[in-house]
RNA sequence: GGACGGUUAGCUCAGCGGUAGAGCACUGCAUUCACAUUGCAGGGGUCAUAGGUUCAAAUCCUAUACCGUCCACCA
C-alpha cells in the first residue's frame, strides 16, 4: 500500500518533473519510439523583450495540450520554441532604459554600440523567457530552438528578399507612407492604431471659399481646392484661379473639381495637402501637383513652413490658428470635432503621413510563381484559405481575413531603426563618411574640380585603386564638397611632371609651386621633393557633385544574399549596405520553415530520415498554427504570403485563434492599469496545472475570456481531487499496476463506469482533435469528479474487490488528463507505478475501450436517482442519518445486492422492493421515470 | 460608413431546433471516511426587446437597443 499526502503541493514537484522530461528526449521527436506520422506545431515566437505574460500562458497552455494530445497518440511531434526580435518593440524597450538610466538616445551611441546594447539585452529575455515556458511545462523542443536573428533565419530572409527583388515584387519608391516621430521610423499600414479624439475643426476663409480642416499646420503652402463637379454652390469656380490672401502671403490657387471632394463633409469644399494626406497624395498624383513636406521626420514644421519652421506640430497650429486669425481668415471652429487620430502601435505617438523614399512589397503584382502560374500574391493569400488548403478555425475569420486582403495595399517594408536585420541592398561607392577615403583639395582647385576637370594627384603613398570610392575635401577647412569613384590610376615619376596639363597651366607656374602645394594639402611625408626616384600618381574620377545624388554611387545597386565585393557597374570595391531594417514581420512571416532548416537544407531535407537536416522535408507544412487572433493580419497572413510564395506550400494546415484575455471588468490586462495577472505568481500559488485548466476550460476559440484568481483556485481543488482520487486507489488496491486491457466487470456499478469511461474517452478523444478543448476538458472534469469520484468510488468502498477496475481506470484517466493538466499527472503515474515504467508522457492513448452498456448505464441511474431521493427526503424533511428510514420502490425490479448498495450509500435505509409494508417514503417508477411520492 | 462577436442564475460562461446547464457565490445539513482545496441537499433564470418561421425557438429568420472588437474613412 502507497500512501500519498492529503494535498498535491505542485511546487514540491513541478521543477523536478519538467527536469525529468527534459532529460528523457522526447521533447525531440527524435528520440520518441515508435515514432508515427509527424506532427508539428511553430510556436509563435514571442517578443525578445520581457517576461512570461498571461497571453503566453495560453498560447502555451493550448499549444501543449495538443501537442502531449498527439504525442500520446503516437504521432512523431516537434514543437518548435523560440524567440522574435521583434525590432521596433525591442528597440523601443532598450531606448527607453537608456533614457532612464543614463538620458541618453540611441544617437548618443555608435549604431555598432547600440546594436549591440540591445542584442545584450535581447540574451538577457531570452534566459528568463525559456525558464517561465518551462514554468508552464511546455513541452517544446528546446534542442531545435530558434531566434530570427539567427543566423540561419537571416539567411532567409536575405534569400527572400532576393528572391522577391528578382521577381518584381519588391520595389523602392516614393510614397507617402505612416511615420512615427517618436521612433523616428516608418510603420506599415497595420502597425497604425486609431484613437478618438475630440478636436477643434477650423472654418477658413481661402479666397472666395470657406474651407474646413481639423489640421491647419499643414495648409501653409496649399494651393489647389477641389470641390464635387456636381456641387452647386461651386459650379462658378471650377476652374478658375484666385489670388488667396494665405498664412503665409499670397498664394495663386485653382478649383478642381472631383468626384472625392463629398458636398456634406465640411464645406464641400477641401484644400489638399499632399504631403501629408494619403488621399490628398492620391490626388496630388493624378493631377500632377508638387508634394512639399510641410513636417519633417522629426515632427517639426520644415524650412518650408517659412516662419514657422522648427515650431512642433502643436505649437504651429496654435501659431497658424493665430496667424490666420490676425489675417482674418477664421470663418468659424467647431470645438466638438470627434478626430480618428492614428497613433503608433508601440509608443502611441501620433503618426505623420509624409512622404519618403521606402521599400515595398507588391501584393498586386502579377509574376510568375513556382506553380508555372502568374499571380499576385493577394491571390496567392486569398485562394490558400478559399479553396480550403488552409481551414481557419473559428470560421467567421475567414471572411475577415478576406476582407483584410482586398483592402490591402503594397507593405512597406523599411524601418529606420537600427535593430533588425540590415537590407540587402548594397550601392554603389556609398555615403558613409567614415568608410570613404577623403582627397584633399587646394581652394583654388575646387572650382575646378567642379566643373569637371577629373585630376588629381598624389605623391608616393598609393592609397587608391581603380573603384575606390572617394570624398573631395577643402583641405583648408576640411569640409566634404562631393564624392567620386576612380576610374583610372597612372603612375608616374615627378620628373616627369610637366605643365603641360591644363589644370597645372591655370593654377601653377612651376612644377615648384605645383610641389609647394602639395606640401600644403598633405602631411610633408607624402611630398617627396628632389628626388627623382619619387613617384607621383595620377588619378583620374567620375567626380559626383553633389552628397545626396553621391549615394547612388555610379547608380547600380546590387540585391544580394551575400555582401557583394564590388560594384558590377564600376567595380567599386566599396559597397555601402542599406542604412534600413526590414520590418520586424518580414522575419516572423518566414518562421514555420526558417526555423526548419530553410534555405540551408532546402534541396537535400529527406522525409522519413531523422534529423534536424531533414526537418524541412519532415515537418512542413507545420500542422496547426495556434495563435491569437489579433495576430492573423500582422503575423498569419504574412506566413501564408512567404510560404505559398518562397516555397509554393501553405505554412500550416490549420489556424487556431484564440481569444484575449481579460480581467473581471473586461478590461484588457495592462501595466498601466495594475490589472495584470502574473502567470508565474499563479504558478507558485496554485500550479501551472492550475493555470492551465482556468485558461482552456470555459473558453471558446476566437472569443475574449476573463480570467481572474477564484477561477484558478477553482481549478486547483479539482487538480487536488485528481490526486486524492488516486491516493484513493493507491490506499484500496493491494497492488497498483498499469492495466492496459479492459477489466472483467461483476456489479452494475462496473458496468456503468466503464461503459461511461469508454463514452468519455471518446469524446474527449473526438472533442481535442476538432479543437474542441473546452467541451472535452467539461466532460472528462464531470466524469471524473462527478461519476467517478463522487460515484465510483463510493460504491468501491461499498462492494470491493476491485482492483483490477481501479487500476484500469486509474491508468486510462491520467493518460486522458495528460494532456491538460500534465504536472500532476505525470506526477501521478510515476507514484503509482514507480520508476520502472517509463513517462506518462510518452504512453499509448486509450485504444481498448470498454464496451458500452446503455442497460447498465440505465440501471445505476436509477440507482442514483433512488439514493438522490432518498437524501433529499432526508435533507427536506430534516430527518438525520441516525435515524433510519424505510423506503418502498414500486414499479422497478431491483436486486437483493442493488438494495445492498442502495442502503450503504449514506441513505441510512431500509429498502423494501414492490412490498406494501409501513413506508415513509415511496418511491415509484412509470417507465423510467423517478417520483417521488411522501406517505 | 462596413463587418463581426456578445446580451442565458448574483458573478464568469457553456448550450445554438425538442422538457433551462456548469463553475463560483449563496442557504441548510454533515465533522474527518481519499480529499474541508470535502460531501449531501437546496434556492435562484418569462435565455436583451419586438415581430416572424415551426407541431416545437436561448437555439432559425427580420428588425431594434445596449456592450465590445476589427476594418474603412477622417476636409
Amino acid at each position: 500500500m502507497k500512501e500519498l499526502s492529503k494535498a498535491y503541493e505542485p511546487q514540491k514537484y513541478e521543477l523536478d518533473i519538467y527536469q525529468t522530461w527534459e532529460e528523457s528526449g522526447y521533447f525531440d521527436p527524435d528520440n520518441l519510439p515508435k515514432a508515427g506520422e509527424p506532427f508539428t506545431i511553430s510556436m509563435p515566437p514571442p517578443n525578445a523583450t520581457g517576461t512570461l505574460h498571461l497571453g503566453h500562458a495560453v498560447m502555451l497552455a493550448i499549444q501543449d495540450l495538443m501537442v502531449r494530445f498527439w504525442r500520446l497518440k503516437g504521432r512523431q511531434v516537434l514543437w518548435v520554441p523560440g524567440t522574435d526580435h521583434a525590432a521596433i518593440a525591442t528597440q523601443n524597450v532598450v531606448e527607453k532604459k537608456l533614457w532612464q538610466e543614463e538620458k541618453k538616445t540611441r544617437f548618443d551611441f555608435e549604431r555598432d554600440d547600440f546594436v549591440k546594447q540591445v542584442t545584450d539585452f535581447v540574451e538577457n529575455s531570452k534566459t528568463t523567457i525559456r525558464q517561465q515556458f518551462r514554468a508552464m511545462g511546455a513541452s517544446c523542443d528546446w534542442s531545435r530552438e530558434r531566434y530570427t536573428l539567427d543566423e540561419g533565419l537571416s539567411q532567409a530572409v536575405r534569400e527572400v528578399f532576393v528572391k522577391m527583388y528578382n521577381d518584381g515584387l519588391i520595389y523602392r519608391g516614393h510614397r507617402i507612407v505612416n511615420w512615427c516621430t517618436r521612433c523616428g521610423t516608418t510603420l506599415a499600414d497595420d502597425e497604425v492604431e486609431y484613437k478618438e479624439q475630440k478636436t477643434k475643426f477650423y472654418y477658413l476663409k481661402y479666397g472666395p471659399l470657406v474651407i474646413g480642416t481639423a489640421r491647419p499646420e499643414t495648409k501653409v503652402l496649399d494651393k489647389v481646392i477641389i470641390v464635387h463637379p456636381d456641387d452647386k454652390r461651386y459650379q462658378k469656380y471650377i476652374g478658375q484661379e484666385f489670388d488667396v490672401p494665405w498664412i503665409d502671403g499670397t498664394v495663386k490657387a485653382r478649383v478642381i473639381a472631383d468626384p472625392v471632394a463629398e458636398p456634406e463633409t465640411g464645406t464641400g469644399a477641401m484644400t489638399i495637402t499632399p504631403a501629408h494626406s494619403f488621399t490628398d497624395f492620391e490626388l496630388a498624383q493624378k493631377y500632377g501637383l508638387e508634394a512639399v513636406k510641410i513636417i519633417g521626420p522629426d515632427g517639426k514644421l520644415t524650412e518650408k513652413a517659412g516662419k514657422f519652421a522648427g515650431l512642433n506640430v502643436k505649437s504651429a497650429r496654435q501659431a497658424i490658428v493665430e496667424e490666420l486669425r490676425a489675417r482674418g481668415l477664421v470663418d468659424r471652429i467647431d470645438d466638438n470635432y470627434v478626430h480618428n487620430l492614428s497613433i503608433c502601435y508601440r509608443c502611441s505617438t501620433p503618426v505623420e503621413p509624409m512622404p519618403s523614399e521606402q521599400w515595398f512589397v507588391a501584393v498586386d503584382k502579377e509574376f510568375l510563381h513556382v506553380s508555372g502560374r502568374r499571380v499576385t500574391l493577394k491571390q496567392l493569400m486569398k485562394e490558400t484559405v478559399a479553396d480550403g488548403q488552409i481551414e481557419i478555425i473559428p470560421e467567421r475569420f475567414v471572411k475577415v481575413y478576406h476582407h483584410w486582403i482586398d483592402n490591402l495595399r503594397d507593405w512597406c517594408i523599411s524601418r529606420q531603426i537600427w535593430f533588425g536585420h540590415r537590407i540587402p541592398v548594397w550601392y554603389c561607392g556609398g555615403i558613409d563618411q567614415t568608410s570613404t577615403l577623403k582627397m584633399g583639395f587646394a581652394e583654388t582647385v575646387i572650382p575646378r574640380v567642379l566643373a569637371g576637370m577629373t585630376r588629381t594627384y598624389r605623391i608616393h603613398d598609393h592609397h587608391f585603386k581603380i573603384g575606390d570610392r572617394v570624398a573631395f575635401e577643402n583641405s583648408r577647412d576640411n569640409l566634404l564638397f562631393g564624392y567620386g569613384t576612380i576610374v583610372q590610376v597612372e603612375r608616374a615619376a615627378i620628373k616627369n611632371i610637366s605643365l603641360a596639363d591644363q589644370l597645372h597651366q591655370t593654377f601653377y607656374k612651376s612644377v615648384d609651386e605645383l610641389l609647394a602645394a602639395f606640401r600644403c594639402h598633405y602631411p610633408p611625408t607624402e611630398v617627396i621633393t628632389g628626388d627623382t626616384e619619387a613617384i607621383l600618381y595620377t588619378y583620374t574620377f567620375e567626380s559626383i557633385d553633389d552628397k545626396e545624388s553621391a549615394r547612388q554611387g555610379c547608380g547600380r545597386i546590387v540585391v544580394s544574399v551575400d555582401k557583394p565585393q564590388n560594384c558590377p557597374g564600376c567595380g567599386s570595391q566599396k559597397p555601402v549596405q542599406d542604412s534600413d531594417t526590414l520590418d520586424t514581420w518580414f522575419s516572423s512571416a518566414l518562421w514555420t520553415f526558417s526555423t526548419l532548416g530553410w534555405p540551408a537544407y532546402a534541396k537535400t531535407a529527406t522525409a522519413g530520415r531523422p534529423g534536424p537536416k531533414n526537418d524541412l522535408a519532415n515537418y512542413h507544412p507545420t500542422d496547426v498554427m495556434e495563435t491569437g487572433y489579433d495576430l492573423l493580419f500582422f503575423w498569419v497572413a504574412r506566413m501564408i504570403l512567404m510560404s505559398t510564395y518562397a516555397l509554393g506550400e501553405v505554412p500550416f494546415r490549420k489556424v487556431y485563434l484564440h481569444g484575449m484575455v481579460r480581467d473581471k471588468q473586461g478590461r484588457k490586462m495592462s501595466k498601466s492599469l495594475g490589472n495584470g495577472i502574473d502567470p508565474l505568481e499563479m504558478i507558485a500559488k496554485y500550479g501551472a496545472d492550475a493555470l492551465r485548466l482556468a485558461m482552456i476550460i470555459g473558453t471558446t476559440p476566437g472569443n475574449d475570456f476573463k480570467l481572474y484568481e477564484e477561477k484558478i483556485a477553482g481549478y486547483r481543488n479539482f487538480v487536488n481531487k485528481l490526486w486524492n482520487i488516486c491516493r484513493f486507489v493507491l490506499m484500496s488496491v493491494t497492488e497498483p499496476k498499469l492495466v492496459e486491457t479492459v477489466p472483467p466487470t461483476v456489479t452494475v456499478a462496473d458496468k456503468w463506469i466503464l461503459s461511461r469511461f469508454n463514452k468519455i474517452a471518446g469524446l474527449v478523444t473526438d472533442k481535442i482533435e476538432t479543437f474542441e478543448f473546452s467541451v472535452a476538458g467539461e466532460a472528462l472534469y464531470d466524469f471524473t469528479w462527478h461519476e467517478l469520484a463522487d460515484w465510483y468510488l463510493e460504491v468501491a468502498k461499498i462492494e470491493g474487490g476491485k482492483d483490477e477496475i481501479l487500476n484500469y481506470l486509474l491508468t486510462q484517466i491520467l493518460k486522458l488528463w495528460h494532456p491538460y493538466t500534465p504536472y500532476v499527472t505525470e506526477l501521478l503515474w510515476r507514484e503509482s507505478f514507480g520508476s520502472e515504467a517509463d513517462l506518462l508522457m510518452i504512453q499509448r492513448w486509450p485504444t481498448d475501450l470498454p464496451v458500452i452498456n446503455e442497460a447498465a448505464e440505465k440501471e445505476f441511474t436509477v440507482i442514483k436517482q433512488i439514493v438522490a431521493a432518498i437524501r433529499a427526503y432526508r435533507a427536506e424533511n430534516k430527518v438525520s442519518l441516525k435515524s433510519n428510514l424505510s423506503v418502498l420502490i414500486r414499479g422497478f425490479d431491483l436486486s437483493a445486492e442493488v438494495i445492498n448498495l442502495i442502503e450503504k450509500l449514506r441513505t441510512g435505509s431500509q429498502v423494501s422492493n414492490n412490498s406494501e409494508n409501513k413506508a415513509e417514503i415511496v418511491l415509484h417508477f412509470n417507465k423510467g421515470q423517478l417520483t417521488l411520492k411522501q406517505l
